[in-house]
RNA sequence: UGAGGCAUAGCGCAGUUUGGUAGCGCGCUUGGUUAGGGACCAAGAGGUCGUGGGUUCAAGUCCCGUUGCCUCAACCA
């Protein structure tokens, strides 16, 4: 008992204090730590390999749909902000400028980028001039400044990572293609690679992108049933096109206003996989992503051949690609088990003399913590089996979770009643402004998406005939 | 930005009411022992008490300011 107490100090209990849990797992383990400056964050290796790796599956998918990697300045002049006007008014209040640099003020301020549709629309007209072209497909990998009242690690920080990708078209229907595609592209990396089930779709005139058309989103629910949205993709038609000129000769002979799209994740997608997946112990990392994916515990690594069996089969799953770690320090066994399993490694192999003897190691996988024997023959095959059953378990488990969680509610009461209750709640909606703000108002909620294809007999705010079905839930 | 809470060793805390030489647990270092869910013994190292000012013979403790963090609310990926 006395052990278990000393388990339960190390973190906060997820289902007493979810946010006290949130904020000790990030802490403990060494994903972050804060940096000096309000709403900073220092991204520590083991946060940062995720990261990489969801860099790594993004970049392919980016490029096998013709988009190349690029990058543009940190530094916008503050005057492209003002070239589109919803986009200045929404951003405005959350940029950073520099106003001194060499000693001396600047004639003209520089923001840094919040995002970067004003610096790549400005280049993107230089770089168009024929339909020949297009379609113009950039994305970049960078970090982004908003400064934000209340910060988290992950979720929300002064200064987060991010990839956006930027593509202008030739025509509308191109354009808005690419904006669906680069949503389920989206929608099937977060569920095959992140193992979160996400809604999608569009969202509210009130919680679209500044300066965009269209936004469509993902939202995923979270383990506390609060939406997080998980990414973005813009229509911006002509808005941006015509704000900075990106103008083309068409097969005409007609000057055009090309169309164009933004798109972006970033690093909050480790939030959400903390937040979708973690349990009482700790994290719980999709194989895909993990930084490491197994980890090897010998027992009684004293006696003689053990260490000796461990480096043999860290070497064999090395070799077919696992990414393996063996725990060679000198914390006991059962000390081991509990910091990888709050590292949330996702399948950890306990190899004794016992099972030297009888071929045979101990496999725990993370999500279920459940055991198993395995022949040490094949041991390798076996894991990647087994790395593979857990990533779609995971996917499966959270999908149950959430669906579990989605009700229906007919009025403001029962949307309140359902947001409380930790569900998204889905409401009809006449569409209307004030009835959207109202709900906000009244239950804290906001409209996440709407729910594509479904319909509803009236709108729950004020009772008259509902043109869609919105999801509603609290936000991050 | 509004309301509340917190800040003392790497981490978690006591000490503040009533001012009087800086404490505890874990971790860390060294040596020895250690088999499967946070091992044990022994000896050590480690703190200008967030920060600036004030009161006092004397401030972790009292007074004023300030910064950061956490929770809730408003704004946002």
């Amino acid at each position: 008992m006395a052990k278990e107490n000393q388990f339960v100090e190390q973190i906060a209990d997820i289902n007493a204090d979810f946010p006290q849990w949130y904020t000790d797992v990030v802490l403990k383990t060494k994903l972050v730590d804060y940096g000096p400056v309000k709403g900073t964050m220092v991204i520590r290796p083991y946060g940062y390999a995720i990261w990489e790796n969801i860099q790594n599956e993004m970049n392919a998918r980016f490029k096998k749909r013709g988009v190349q990697n690029a990058y543009f300045p940190l530094l916008i002049p503050m005057s492209y902000f003002t070239k589109e006007a919803e986009h200045v008014e929404g951003f405005a209040p959350e940029v950073a400028v520099v106003t001194h640099a060499g000693g001396e003020e600047l004639a003209e301020p520089l923001a840094i980028r919040p995002t970067s549709e004003t610096i790549i629309g400005t280049m993107m007209s230089k770089w168009v001039q024929s339909y020949r072209d297009l379609p113009l497909k950039v994305n970049q990998w960078c970090n982004v400044m908003r400064w934000e009242k209340t910060t988290r690690p992950f979720l929300r920080t002064s200064e987060f990572l991010w990839q956006e990708g930027h593509t202008a078209h030739a025509s509308k229907e191109e354009a808005e293609e690419e904006t669906f595609a680069m949503l389920d592209i989206y929608k099937e990396f977060a569920e095959s690679c992140l193992a979160i089930p996400v809604l999608t779709g569009r969202k509210t005139e009130k919680e679209k992108f500044a300066g965009a058309v269209a936004t469509y989103t993902m939202e995923a629910m979270m383990r506390d049933g609060k939406s997080l949205q998980a990414g973005t993709s813009h229509y911006l038609g002509q808005n941006f096109a015509s704000a900075f000129d990106i103008k083309y000769l068409g097969t005409e002979g007609v000057l055009q206003t090309a169309y164009t799209t933004s798109w972006g994740v970033s690093t909050r997608l480790i939030g959400a996989i903390i937040m979708t997946h973690g349990d009482e112990r700790g994290l719980v990392l999709p194989p895909v992503v993990a930084p490491i994916q197994c980890v090897i515990v010998p027992i009684a690594a004293r006696k003689p051949g053990v260490v000796e069996a461990c480096e043999a089969l860290q070497k064999e799953l090395e070799a077919s690609g696992i990414r393996v770690t063996l725990d060679a320090s000198d914390n006991s066994p059962g000390w081991k088990f509990n910091e990888w399993e709050m590292k949330g490694v996702p399948v950890r192999i306990e190899l004794g003399p016992r099972d030297i003897e009888a071929g045979k190691m101990i496999c725990a996988r993370r999500d279920t913590c459940e055991k198993a024997e395995y022949a040490l023959e094949n041991a390798a095959d076996s894991v990647k089996e087994l790395l593979k059953t857990v990533q779609k378990d995971m996917l499966e488990a959270a999908r149950k979770r959430r669906d579990s969680r989605i009700v229906y509610a007919d009025d403001i009461q029962g949307i309140l009643a359902g947001v409380d209750a930790g569900n998204f709640v889905k409401a009809g909606w006449c569409g209307c402004r004030d009835c959207e703000d109202k709900i906000k108002e009244e239950t804290g909620a906001t409209a996440r998406v709407y729910a594509e294809g479904e319909t509803a007999e009236t709108c729950a705010v004020c009772g008259k005939k509902a043109e869609h079905v919105i999801i509603y839930a609290c936000a991050y």
